[in-house]
DNA sequence: CGAAAATTTGACATGACTCAACTGGAGTGG
DNA sequence: CCACTCCAGTTGAGTCATGTCAAATTTTCG
């Protein structure tokens, strides 16, 4: 299994030659590192040991709703989005997880039940993944990491909190600004109804908002 | 009915007005036990050295925008409520936080900046609290703390990503049932104006759904 | 280049908001 | 014990932001 997951990788490593195999670990590492993690080498091996590397292509699915949710994804290029469709068939953007982002479902990560979600490529997409298993184990063998994703869950909590604060006493071109302003990257980077669905509203009614904006 | 409801929180009231020293720390021991973190002698010692107990009257504020959370806070006993003002005096609440639940601006908190946010008490509230100073000692010298905020923050990121999928994606009626469902027991104890402004709706807007709900 | 998708625009509909008035219960003081 | 006030909740009427549907236009990509 370790093996054949090794030469997987190494294939893959060839097949994708844009890759620089050498720096393949170099994003996680220093996202690890801006929180003052650092690896020994043992920690890093156990850590290279238990992710698996893999590509999408756009337009393809890391998850779909209905099944179970195996991995938490940290994207190393590319963009995904986690979505919700509503009983009328409309999609709703939950997130975008550009690189140096982690994305999945981590309620249905944690318990085993399929996911009310799904995640797509909106551009090639290169992602390192470890399942429950391995993350398990990664907790037992590096406790180091409850710290990491701490913080992490953290600043997630405190974006998010933000966000509901927005859609619960902005209006629409308030939001919208504050999008542009906080994701100016993203933005350059995704179609426009995507951001109306992040921010929870027609893509009609964001060409006018943007219409409103030109104006000025 | 409403006698009754009255009746149960004088009831309450009585109980725990002579608060029990000995049982203080019951119910945070039992909340991180519920987490599977398990502490030894030594370290319950440094849990009870390093937090605070305080009492809050009912409408007393635990934070005012502008202030810098100097706290985190785990609610013993009571309720309170986290709400932004937006600029045209407007209150809207983004978290209630009953018995057993942390309250905080934890932005403000990690980043000694001033809050945003303020925090009042809907009823007379207890509760033990930690500084950013005692909480890296925590943190320090239990680093199982680390574990146990890890699972906490997941899982409030989970509770916020659903409300998150829930506002952009479901009508006011629809967002209502939804915390009727999951909220019974706090819903019986705060204002229905509370709760529109946690649902993001006005109380005329609010009155109306339940006008709706009680045709059925 | 040409088809498909994305965006924009217009006309109209609607859900939720605002403002204002009314109801009813809780607390207060004469 | 009643009159009075206060405040949450309710109700009604009119308004507004945003949604819906449909069509025109532009952009994307095979």
């Amino acid at each position: 299994m370790k093996a054949s997951l090794s030469y997987q990788c190494l294939r893959i490593y060839f097949a994708n030659y844009h890759y620089n195999p050498d720096g393949m670990w170099d994003l996680l590492l220093q996202n690890l590192a801006e929180r003052n993690i650092l690896l020994d080498t043992e920690e890093l091996a156990i850590v290279q040991s238990l992710f698996t590397y893999r590509k999408f292509k756009r337009n393809q699915y890391l998850l779909q709703e209905g099944d179970v949710a195996r991995h938490e994804s940290f994207v190393l290029r590319g963009i995904a989005r986690t979505y919700e469709v509503d009983e009328k068939g409309k999609e709703h953007v939950l997130f975008f997880g550009p690189e140096d982002w982690w994305i999945g479902d981590l309620y249905s990560f944690l318990s085993n039940t399929p996911t009310r979600y799904n995640i797509d490529c909106l551009e090639d997409t290169e992602v390192l993944q470890v399942s429950k298993e391995n993350l398990d184990v990664l907790y037992e063998k590096v406790p180091k990491l409850n710290k990491y994703f701490r913080i992490l869950f953290q600043n997630a909590f405190i974006t998010l909190t933000h966000r509901v604060g927005a859609i619960l006493s902005r209006a629409a071109m308030e939001r919208y600004q504050e999008f542009l302003q906080k994701y100016p990257h993203i933005e350059q980077r995704i179609a426009n109804r995507q951001i109306a669905s992040f921010l929870g509203i027609t893509p009609q009614s964001l060409s006018r908002l943007r219409k409103q904006l030109a104006k000025k």
